[in-house]
DNA sequence: TTGTAGGCGTTATCAT
DNA sequence: ATGATAACGCCTACAA
């Protein structure tokens, strides 16, 4: 045994009996008319026999582009951002490129790395749905940005891939409004971002002028327990008592039917209960959800093809992506 | 403007007016004792004026490592992948190391990339509950290699951390006997996979030796539609209807739960579900989740120590991870 | 059709 | 205490 280091296409080339050359070509799939037929298949030969792949970083640094992105996301444990990666993920490769994820460590300030937080090599960032400040330490080594579900008007002016979360909304209430609802109370996601500023705005803007509607708003954390305290206070509050429970999300529709269980409520007979996401949990529980939703893929889809552009100089972002209300058990008629 | 391409530690040294050596020497920490104090301000202000952040290929080309890791899992979507990553980005941040994930492609063959699926450079893999042969094209460029929940008794003997599923079964089967059940159906998930395949051998061994007792099992995939069918089947086949449903996930127990309420049964007044992984899924639900609570982190962490280890030649792995049973409200009294 | 040579940005070894 | 210099493995003109 004289060791049994990584093979470098040099090895190759010794063993092919070419230079590193040919190696390169051949293997680079460029030699179409430049090296024989016989030494290309030489080369592979020699090259599938040792085992041998190119490294990364020698390649990088000779190329200057690491065909890598980073996918900046607020939190790995949602399924919202899982598809987000396998849609950026998809395109990716067909371009081969690779994404790297970035959980974005939650509140805390960013990585007290001295080189920068990122330590992978890459050539552009996706953020997605990021608190306004949050990218301080992360992308701004001048590196190409791409925002997904982020404000369209932000200083910085990177391109944008946004869903049609007001629209959302607006479907979600307007359901609402048509099976005879009047008083709403608004489940609030308690963050700073501009996906969930839009949803407040938006149920405002939309409840707010129907005459002889009352609307409400209770902020809580993005879990089911917090949801579950909000959604008491909401329906044991002063005042007559909600008919219908607008959440910004699955799992704090999911809180708020608890409540109502607990407090011997049904849904959708007493009260209505909407999501938004369309999470696995959706119909995981009972009553099945009413909830938006969200073409997750899509969106990172979109984001990696910004990305792929703004590299190429080539940048054109499109329309917002349509999402879905779908209607299931847990809304109903207001009760009498 | 001459151009904004990003600065080297070249340019660096031509601000700070020193040699690139002294550069590295100063950002790279080590100058204690070999470059003055004042020269070594002066490199940093030069390096925080320029915005200098390090070339990661250079580097790693250098180097001759990466410091980073390739986390290999087979569904991002799950919960119990996100806390494992957590844990082993926490540990690898520690030491300097990154931790890149890679969604193995479920089912479908490795990718057909020519060079090898893995896009980044990487010192190492840590793959989670991987399927018998879903490694090929992956990491055996020789790398290293650290399991997770998986086979340890597998060829190839890589270290391997583990969770005692074993004992969280058996805690599930013995809690479930304290409570007078004699007739079970496990649920068991559909994958081919050492994790699984403990699960079903242990589930057997401790409700078969016991007399008086009738075990079933019914497969099905890893979603809630799948359990709820082939929840429907166990309790709507032949033979008394069983009193208890082991399931293999909390995902599939919350389908059992649909499937029971959809059949008239109440749980857990005629049926007893109990599930596995303690998702945030399991409180979610209602009744809450009886199941088995996994250290994922921990696994997370012990798994990128693992790696550590083996890439400094100190291979050692400790023993089982201890799950804990989390008694809640789908477990009751076998019913009379 | 193939080989030679230079350099990407960094760190480490050796002089000074 | 600091600077010159030589790799690391790869790609790509250019030369043969």
């Amino acid at each position: 045994m004289t060791g049994s280091a990584r093979p470098t296409s040099r090895d190759v080339a010794r063993v092919a009996g070419v230079s590193q050359a040919t190696v390169s070509l051949v293997l680079g799939g460029k030699w179409r008319g430049r090296v024989s037929e016989r030494t290309a298949t030489a080369v592979r030969e020699a090259a599938g026999e040792l085992g041998y792949r190119p490294n990364l970083a020698a390649r990088s640094l000779r190329l200057g582009r690491t065909r890598t992105a980073l996918l900046v996301v607020p939190a790995l444990t949602h399924e919202y951002f899982a598809r987000v990666y396998t849609g950026a993920a998809g395109v990716a490769a067909e371009h081969g490129f690779g994404v790297v994820l970035y959980p974005s460590p939650t509140g805390v300030g960013p990585a007290r790395d001295p080189f920068g937080s990122a330590r992978a090599a890459i050539d552009g960032v996706i953020a997605s749905s990021m608190a306004a400040d949050a990218l301080t330490g992360i992308g701004d080594g001048g590196l190409p940005l791409v925002m997904l579900d982020s404000d369209p008007a932000a200083p910085g002016g990177a391109p944008t891939v946004n869903l049609a979360v007001a629209d959302g909304i607006r479907q979600v209430a307007r359901h609402l409004l048509a099976l005879g609802h009047r008083r709403f109370t608004h489940l609030a996601g308690d963050v700073d971002t501009w996906t969930f500023r839009t949803r407040s705005q938006t149920v405002a803007a939309e409840l707010g002028v129907v005459p002889g509607t009352v609307l409400r708003a209770e902020r809580c954390a993005l879990d089911v327990a917090s949801a579950r305290e909000a959604a008491v206070r909401a329906l044991t509050g002063p005042g007559p008592r909600p008919t219908a429970l607008i959440c910004d999300g699955d799992i704090l529709a999911a809180g708020a039917c608890k409540a109502a269980r607990g407090l011997g409520l049904r849904v959708p007979d007493d009260l209505s209960v909407s999501g938004f996401d369309d999470l696995s949990l959706a119909t995981a529980i009972d009553p099945e959800l009413t909830t938006v939703r969200l073409p997750a893929e899509a969106v990172g889809a979109r984001g990696m093809a910004a990305l792929l552009a703004l590299l190429d100089d080539t940048p054109a972002t499109g329309d917002e992506l349509p999402v879905e209300l779908v209607i299931r058990a847990s809304t109903g008629p207001a009760p009498a």
